[in-house]
DNA sequence: TCTTTTACCGAATAATTATTCCATTATCTT
DNA sequence: AAGATAATGGAATAATTATTCGGTAAAAGA
């Protein structure tokens, strides 16, 4: 017998990812998917059962794959600035190499496509940030407000700044990020 | 002869906005938006050309509303941090109370729905903030970095923070204006 | 090598959803 | 009040798009 070739379902998110880029979450279709991975209808309905299925199963995998990658590389027993800027430089380069992922799980939060499982993805992501925040109003150098709201106010600047880059097409140097990390620095410490 | 009722276009948009929060762009159609306002769908057509028209009238009408909406109140003449914090606090206070119409604006930014009319009108909403932006540097009271760097760090700074307080639902008290405005003020001055 | 199983394809079908159509109703004009 | 015109509702139709199906080809196992 024949197996599945495992290379297919890549092949699927990617095409996924690139039209989601391209038109938006709205406009994806079998058909087009189909298309853009060079593989016939049917065949995508080999490796999902539905439309909804694969669009919650790469959002699965995104979301897994993210959290990795952020906390992936903090340097162990390092000082707090240095750890908060390592995790800042991550998450924003980030967001940058994986745009078509970022974009495509924006889109996907705010549709009716993600079944209960997958809306519950979101808060483990934070955990890092908030022990580290701590760790920081331990030492004294944050301020005393609520983890969620500095978290918000951090991620929501990166956010916002990663999209500005990609709108503009600037290139990040070290330079810029170190200004946009010295606009976070400067807000959080007291 | 009959003419055409001036409220129906409101009630329209309304249903819209609504049907957008509680399901995304991507799950609007025309049959539930006809029964959530309580029209036919024959009625709809009456009033727009199809849904993609309807999209983006509706799109245009909330752009023009909402810039006008966050520059209308700054008190002429007061000092730098003053109108930084009036604006901060417009801005907050606006993304809540018309949450429905910021969602839809977001959610038909990245959507193929929108024309190219309506993908231009982002660039002028920024006006205001750059010329206080550049006022406050002369005072030497910000950072000499650039305007859209800034002007992205705090709104999406604000963003965040909204999206925040919608979903754990808390109350937006002068208290909790005043601690993230700090946040932001503290990252823009030298 | 032969058998068997399953991937693969894309046309056919089913399901969903946008749009039109028309009978009815409301209300403006005279 | 009668006629004219256009709004209204929702069933009918058209268009789009998800899913299934049946034939074909590939490759695993015997």
């Amino acid at each position: 017998m024949k197996l599945k070739d495992p290379d297919k379902i890549q092949l699927i998110y990617n095409a996924t990812l690139k039209l989601v880029k391209e038109s938006g979450l709205a406009a994806l279709n079998m058909a087009a998917i189909g298309k853009e991975a060079k593989l016939g209808m049917g065949t995508i309905y080999v490796y999902f059962k539905s439309k909804e299925e694969l669009i919650n199963s790469l959002f699965h995998s995104l979301k897994r794959l993210n959290t990795q990658r952020i906390y992936a590389t903090l340097t162990p027993d390092a000082p707090f600035k240095i750890n908060m800027k390592e995790l800042f430089d991550n998450y924003i380069i980030n967001r940058i190499d994986y745009f078509e992922e970022h974009f495509f799980v924006e889109q996907c939060s705010n549709s009716h496509y993600l079944d209960a499982e997958s809306r519950q993805l979101d808060e483990e992501a934070f955990h890092g940030v908030f022990e580290l925040l701590d760790r920081g109003k331990k030492e004294l150098l944050v301020k005393d407000m609520d983890n969620a709201v500095l978290t918000a106010h951090m991620m929501g600047s990166a956010n916002e700044i990663v999209a500005l880059c990609m709108k503009q097409k600037i290139k990040i140097t070290k330079a810029f990020l170190d200004g946009a990390f010295t606009l976070c620095w400067d807000s959080i410490i007291r």
